[in-house]
DNA sequence: CATCTCAATGTAATCGTTTGCAAACGGGTT
DNA sequence: AACCCGTTTGCAAACGATTACATTGAGATG
């Protein structure tokens, strides 16, 4: 590939000034600064990022460690991260963690390596500990808070959502609402947990523990736990569930399908997340939406702001609003005739 | 960060030595080796990968160009990659084309810099020419193939599936069946329009270019041709729909829902492509599904033995089978009551 | 005409690694 | 003691860009 000294010398300058042609063009004669640009579009000239990276100590590159992008949610963060660091000319470094703390930690140590200017992380468990190798990084949490001291957060109004979706389940008339929540050591998850347990007191309902079965984040657990709240004796069974993330509503879904279960005639869903399939699903889903594609622009912006101009005073917390979108998992709890009888 | 610099002064070495402990063990004395591992560690210190590409000419990065990460198939494409290229030492750097060649040009350009040691890339239609830009470097093309020369390919057997799905419809007893094909441009939507004409015409139908409507990928697309389709008048409407891919299915089945049409009663459908919402919808669907995963790491596994054994002989052609997953959208058709009176 | 100024260009150092080459060392062998 | 040989180490040159500093030259000023 051609490299600037080709460039200098097909323009017959040095490569101080072919250099200085292309990315100072203020600094060289017009006449000059010509040659050397014909020269470079003549030998397709596309400046080596590594050896100018290596030399000016910044990389415009920027790493991205989200938990899974085959998780819709997961993969509008991620574009949505592309998309503004690209129109700041930054370019984005993506990585999985699977969830796994491991795998975490050997991202971030591969992203090490590539001197990232910052991180964008969508953290796990582990984070706190792994998020020790980068000090010096300018880091930016999105979606959930792992705790780290120092770390600007964008994440979504869990509280609120959870909240709304409580109560549309309350003000239907539901007394018995379960709900499916996400790992226990997530800020997600516990935000979403709290508010649901407030929401029921708030309206004079008892929270009860039995109701409220812990997850991994994924389908095969929200089935789980769907059909143990779902085999509980009539009388203690769930109405309605509130579940803690879009994956496990599906496994909720299919469970309450396999056990004969009508949503929303016997079973009141509401998910956390919209996604394609809550809304192409049968019934269509109600769902605390998340303005997740935004969630992801926001970081990129919060942390290339911060990379621009470095910050001093203590991390912000930006939290965007979600909304609860009523479609048809949704309605008053359904008493079967013979609940009268008992 | 710790350079090998002040590995090498904490160990006492030169940088050459300390250099050579790390990636050469059996070059260097057994107790000085020990020496400069406990500095290494004590320092935290980490390879600055900049520096080792700039002298050694070689990154371990390969490029990755996918239309739309957004798309789950997409996104399994990129899983399957990272994943294997990870297994391999390789970094994977994920870019978006969203469809649109310029973008895609960019991808390229932004990659170039980067000096990527390959390139995967499921081609844009102004791919051809795009990739020019990379002479040099080893590709492959994936899902897609854009017919430059030299590249090797990684592709489903779209041609089967598509056989498979119209078979399956005209099995069924359907004459009438219509299709919503992708790009005309690209390989994919050609080949499996292909397919579907062969396999009406060798089962005695006729090929109706009426019923033939293109789209451009996405489920609005979809959403606009089933219209079309669909409104015809009752004895040239179609009472089958083979779709070209996953997000125009979707389209398709709320047009048909639109329409008050019952799947499969009054309209049976096949997409190409499973996906999640695929098996959720009701009625869930007959598609035919593609081994994306498999996909993603086959063309991985093929360019990095690529780069370690460089190619001589003429690109190689992978193709993987695709199977017919028969759900609950397809059923005989049913021809109602007052279409016998005209 | 000498001098000064400023714009335009060139020279060479630098970033952190790896690596060709040479030097140093230690232990046989003659 | 001289020589050789293999192992272990260090010196210094790359890689391709940017940039501090030096140099040049032309025009303005006294």
């Amino acid at each position: 590939m051609a490299s600037i000294q080709d460039v200098a010398q097909l323009a017959q300058v040095s490569t101080a000034t072919a250099s200085r042609a292309l990315s100072r063009p203020d600094m060289v004669a017009s006449t000059t600064r010509e040659r050397v640009l014909t020269a470079a579009r003549e030998l397709g000239y596309q400046p080596n990022v590594i050896a100018r990276s290596l030399r000016q100590g910044e990389t415009r590159t920027i790493g991205v460690i989200v938990t899974d992008i085959l998780n819709p949610f997961h993969a509008q963060l991620a574009k949505g991260i592309q998309d503004a660091a690209d129109r700041h000319g930054y370019t984005a470094f993506l990585f999985n963690s699977d969830e796994d703390p491991a795998k975490e930690r050997r991202a971030i140590d591969t992203l090490r390596g590539h001197l990232p200017q910052g991180l964008i992380i969508v953290p796990t468990s582990g984070a706190r500990e792994n998020l020790q190798a980068l000090s010096g990084v300018p880091i930016v949490e999105l979606d959930r808070m792992s705790g780290t001291p120092g770390v600007t957060t964008v994440t979504a109004d869990n509280s609120g959502g959870a909240t709304a979706a409580t109560r549309h389940l309350i003000s239907l008339g539901h007394t018995r609402i379960g709900m499916i929540v996400g790992q226990q050591d997530i800020s997600t998850a516990t935000q979403r947990h709290d508010a649901y347990r407030a929401a029921l007191e708030d309206a004079g309902l008892t929270y009860d523990p039995a109701l409220v079965l812990p997850g991994n984040h994924r389908e095969d657990d929200g089935h789980r736990a769907a059909l143990r709240l779902l085999t509980l004796p009539e009388h203690r069974r769930p109405t309605a569930l509130f579940i803690g993330n879009n994956e496990m509503t599906v496994g909720a879904v299919l469970a309450a399908r396999a056990l004969n279960l009508r949503i929303p005639e016997d079973l009141s869903i509401v998910g956390f997340d919209d996604s394609r399939w809550a809304q192409t699903m049968n019934p269509p889903l109600t769902v605390v939406a998340q303005p997740t594609y935004d969630l992801g622009t926001c970081a990129a912006e919060q942390l290339i702001a911060q990379l621009r101009h470095p910050r001093d005073g203590p991390p912000q917390h930006h939290q965007l609003s979600t909304t609860l979108i009523v479609r048809h998992s949704t309605s008053p709890p359904h008493t079967p005739a013979h609940a009268h009888s008992h």
